[in-house]
DNA sequence: CTTCTGTATTTTGTATACAAATATAAAAGA
DNA sequence: TCTTTTATATTTGTATACAAAATACAGAAG
């Protein structure tokens, strides 16, 4: 079991960082709107001061742009800047995939099966809102057995930049049969432990991303 | 002329970052050393508002952990995050290379050129300093060329948690020799416009920057 | 009408004040 | 002497207060 009993007595920063960040991801703030302070603290029920750090760490991670005197907004990604997030993202999973076929264990290589498994259930089912939850714990799951820390955080902060991106662009049957086509072929060769392969069926999955998003932007 | 009028009047906050950030590169603030809030906020001048947003971005590149009521430390790398660093970094600079064949212009090729030919000055007068920090530019530059902003911002993120571990590691003649190596073979692939030739070679010049580095930590 | 200009209002930036937690150290007990 | 306890000081977290910008707007001049 991994149950912990320690108090978890999270600062407010922490807090409203990450439900600030839910905001953005879902979409409630809007890439491009106006960050509006007075009214966003009253709602969370913090202070300023909190709030104005939490804004920080976001801006950090190019979730928000604080412009000096005017106010915080919502990033908003040119499809330039999607495009060079993809190209990086695909490149990273592409070592991700080579180094976790070197080291990652046989029980660990099983776990990641069973989810891919489970993400076909839901396709075949047509349930899209778990396969999409299911997908992103696939990927991190995926550059974990790396074993490389600083690829784990790049790969996160990346896919956070995403997320929402990702979301809208894949509702046509079309792209996610592709997707989960793509699935397949990484499965196979990581059950092979075939590193190269597995890279490059992980660039090949990131390429096809961009034809799946690129129309929504 | 590239001459802006603009005034720059900078906030509280971005001054402290990057003069923090300074003292942290330069090692004034060790790794794993207390940051002592009160001793810092008196020597640069600020109250506690603007040092704290400050310390909570730099938190979030990587250079400062932020304990929950036990104050922030200096970050300190394990060896093994190091070696995590310049796998990524190697790989990303490898894309860099790839694209910068594709992309670059000859006109900022030959640019890059000239910055190399100063540096190798700088090495046959053994001016170590200069061309401590050319070198830093030359790898900026160069994944400039990429053309891709967030492989841009990935490896300025990675270079500056690197820098300070680097500035150490590099203090021994065979090393640097061995450096000045790997940069000749880079502007040779360049000059060709050989991608895949050019990221190999930056690939490997992060390798070898490993074994100059690793016995300093 | 427009455009300008000065003023009021709102928003942002920074400093300070207060509360809560942690670290320090002095005193009491074993 | 070594713990343990308890009081005190320091540090950290959060809220608020004040200052400085930026924005909105009303009235004046063209």
């Amino acid at each position: 079991m991994n149950t912990s009993i320690a108090i978890t007595n999270r600062s407010l920063h922490d807090q409203v960082v990450s439900r600030v960040r839910d905001l953005i991801i879902e979409g409630i703030l809007e890439p491009g709107s106006r960050i509006d302070e007075g009214n966003l603290i009253d709602k969370l029920g913090v202070s300023r001061t909190p709030f104005r750090e939490a804004l920080r760490t976001l801006a950090a991670e190019g979730l928000v742009v604080v412009k000096p005197s005017k106010g915080s907004v919502v990033r908003k990604w040119t499809p330039a800047e999607v495009f060079s997030m993809l190209e990086v993202l695909g490149h990273l999973e592409q070592l991700a995939g080579e180094l976790a076929c070197a080291r990652a264990t046989d029980e660990e290589i099983n776990a990641l099966i069973a989810l891919h498994l489970k993400m076909v259930d839901y396709y075949k089912a047509n349930d899209r809102m778990p396969y999409y939850k299911l997908n992103q714990e696939f990927h991190s799951r995926l550059t974990a057995l790396s074993k490389n820390a600083t690829l784990e955080e790049m790969q996160r902060n990346i896919q956070a930049r995403l997320k929402r991106i990702r979301y809208i662009g894949n509702d046509n049957p079309a792209a996610w049969a592709g997707a989960v086509e793509d699935h397949e072929a990484m499965i196979v060769a990581l059950k092979l432990k075939n590193g190269k392969r597995l890279g490059d069926a992980m660039a090949k999955h990131i390429k096809n991303t961009w034809d799946r998003v690129k129309d929504s932007l």
